[in-house]
DNA sequence: GTATCTGCAAATGCTTTGCATGTCG
DNA sequence: CGACATGCAAAGCATTTGCAGATAC
């Protein structure tokens, strides 16, 4: 359930990099981090993170897992994996439909599209198991976030 | 930010039917908790329907909120926007990619697929804002939790 | 050397649960 | 009437935060 190394390690070096060129320092505890979610296949939360980087770094505490991931995130080094970073969000519609998410402030509005009508889903996922629905996820900034940004300026 | 009463209450009397049919009863808190969210065309968190809910019904707890809509959610009377009804999950691949996630137990695995590049977003999805990236979410049981069911049978 | 990061422990906030009472069918 | 739903209050977890000491650069 792992990358191959070389693909792990290329994506560190590019890892340490983009940390370089940000101004966030390279800690070791932040590296294994790094480490432990580019190895993985899976998308792992923080508690699975927090057990496999507890093999090389018995001592990292679980906040400090929490922080990084967060402030990894939010530099745009890593990603959150589904729509919220938030609480659950539910949903009265039934139909095949498309969601926009504000990547800003957690919007999430429907639409519907005769060109995504026609999607059907690709052999590639059938590998994973049965599928069931599929459906289009487009983030973005809404615009009440967008306007709030230029009025900042 | 509400949809016209007639869509409203043509969901509403299509509830009440299914809620008989799987032996739900329409208890007056539930169905003005499913009002609430079949009104609204944002996905309003548990929250937020409860604030709107306490306007028709203000003895109406928190957990009476959160245990209507599993219960619902359970059903399949309504659905959870995003994947997570578990914990943050996070994503170090940054390329374009698209998710299978299993709805059992909440895997997710990516996908590229050639037929998926050529998507771009539509038009009406611009109408909420700044579109930034699109993927697919399929949703679907994973070859593991398929395999469990026929066990156990 | 200094700004940033870590570890600890305690707090916060969303969500769930046990139990007695109330309500639907 | 009897099973199921509600309200209350308290517990459970994931996640966050304040602070003192440690570390990267």
């Amino acid at each position: 359930m792992s990358f191959p190394a070389s693909v792990v390690n290329s994506r560190i070096e590019a890892f340490k990099q983009a940390c370089v060129e940000r101004g966030v320092k390279v800690t070791h505890q932040r590296l294994e981090i790094y480490r432990a979610l580019a190895s993985s296949v899976t998308h792992p939360d923080a508690e699975t993170i927090y057990r496999i980087v507890r093999k090389r770094i018995p001592t990292i505490s679980h906040d400090t897992v929490y922080r990084n991931l967060k402030l990894l995130s939010d530099y745009g080094l890593i990603a959150v994996a589904g729509t919220s970073n938030e609480r659950l969000r539910f949903d009265a519609n039934m139909e095949r439909h498309h969601h926009f998410v504000c990547v800003q402030c957690g919007l999430i509005r429907d639409f519907c599209s005769e060109q995504l009508e026609s999607i059907h889903c690709p052999q590639e996922a059938h590998a994973f198991g049965e599928p069931v629905s599929l459906h289009i996820e487009v983030k973005g900034v809404c615009t009440k976030c967008g306007s709030h940004k230029k009025k900042k300026k």
